[in-house]
DNA sequence: CTTATTTCAGTTACACTGAGATAT
DNA sequence: CATATCTCAGTGGAACTGAAATAA
């Protein structure tokens, strides 16, 4: 069809899958040192942000499976970073919280994770990096838009991009 | 340290792991297609744009595992896109050439790649396209060159992004 | 004997799937 | 009974590791 069609090792959805992998392994890096995988890095800087969260909120605000919550959560109360309590009002739900030592623990990682990023970005400029910021929320947006208009139709559970 | 460490979830380097997977998904979801997976799509690209290339090369060019290139490579045999030929100079190596098959295929998949991209950036004005597909170049450029500054020593073989 | 290339086999982390338990 | 939340166990593809076989 196309006699000049870009060959996939040019597309921009090719190299930002690539770039975005080592990115992922340089963040993953500085989260291995301290015990931690990115996972669980997530869930301590949602609930660092935003307060108090359930595991099915926590699920869906960062987009991963609630049953990858699961172990994640198990993981960071082992470790003494949060707490979980079930909702009084609702004994379904068990709300996640940070305790003194979690909140300590996410803020210094995020302090080490940042260096990390600006490592990442070194070669663009200030102003490249906000451009590259906006666009990447942009970006971010549209495609989670987009896949959520997709559901087939009885996905109650797990309403995330896989479908 | 510092107090005010943005929290990962607001990371450039974290936004871009997260987007580039969702376009991997799309473009692998495009590959599926035809039965094919993103691997199977870049090596023939590879082969497209470069010409033959031994199955070292192709590890290096695309910087898979060699491990790797054996399975991708196996299955383009079987469907009959490519063929592998013995070097007759260096026995050791096998050549890997597109058939007339294959560079169909390519073709074929490579149009709809472009379409899938082209939906991806789809928030994005045909000049920011371009500043994004510039800053992408120089910040894989970057990792790459980073990684293969710090191995340890006698890493000859798998000399990649993981170590 | 040492090195390069390919090959095979196995491991790990990740994302996802499905079934079931408990509560509403 | 229907639904929501959580929990656990298992699947599959991707990425990686290590060791062999072959040839130089």
């Amino acid at each position: 069809m196309n006699p000049t069609a870009p060959g996939l090792l040019t597309l921009s959805s090719f190299l930002m899958s690539r770039t975005g992998q080592a990115a992922r392994r340089r963040l993953s890096n500085q989260a291995e040192r301290r015990g931690l995988r990115l996972w669980h890095v997530m869930v301590l800087c949602a609930l660092e942000e935003e307060g108090s969260h359930s595991k099915g909120e926590l699920a869906a605000r960062l987009d991963i499976g609630p049953s990858d919550v699961i172990k994640v959560v198990d993981d960071l109360l082992v470790a003494g970073y949060v707490t979980c309590t079930r909702s009084s009002a609702d004994r379904r739900r068990v709300h996640v919280d940070l305790t003194a030592r979690g909140r300590e623990a996410a803020a210094g990682i995020n302090s080490d994770l940042a260096a990390a990023d600006d490592e990442v970005l070194a070669p663009l400029s200030g102003e490249e990096r906000l451009r590259l910021f906006d666009m990447l929320n942009r970006l971010n947006g549209h495609l989670g838009q987009a896949d959520a208009g997709a559901e087939p139709a009885g996905a109650r559970q797990n309403r995330r991009r896989g479908r």
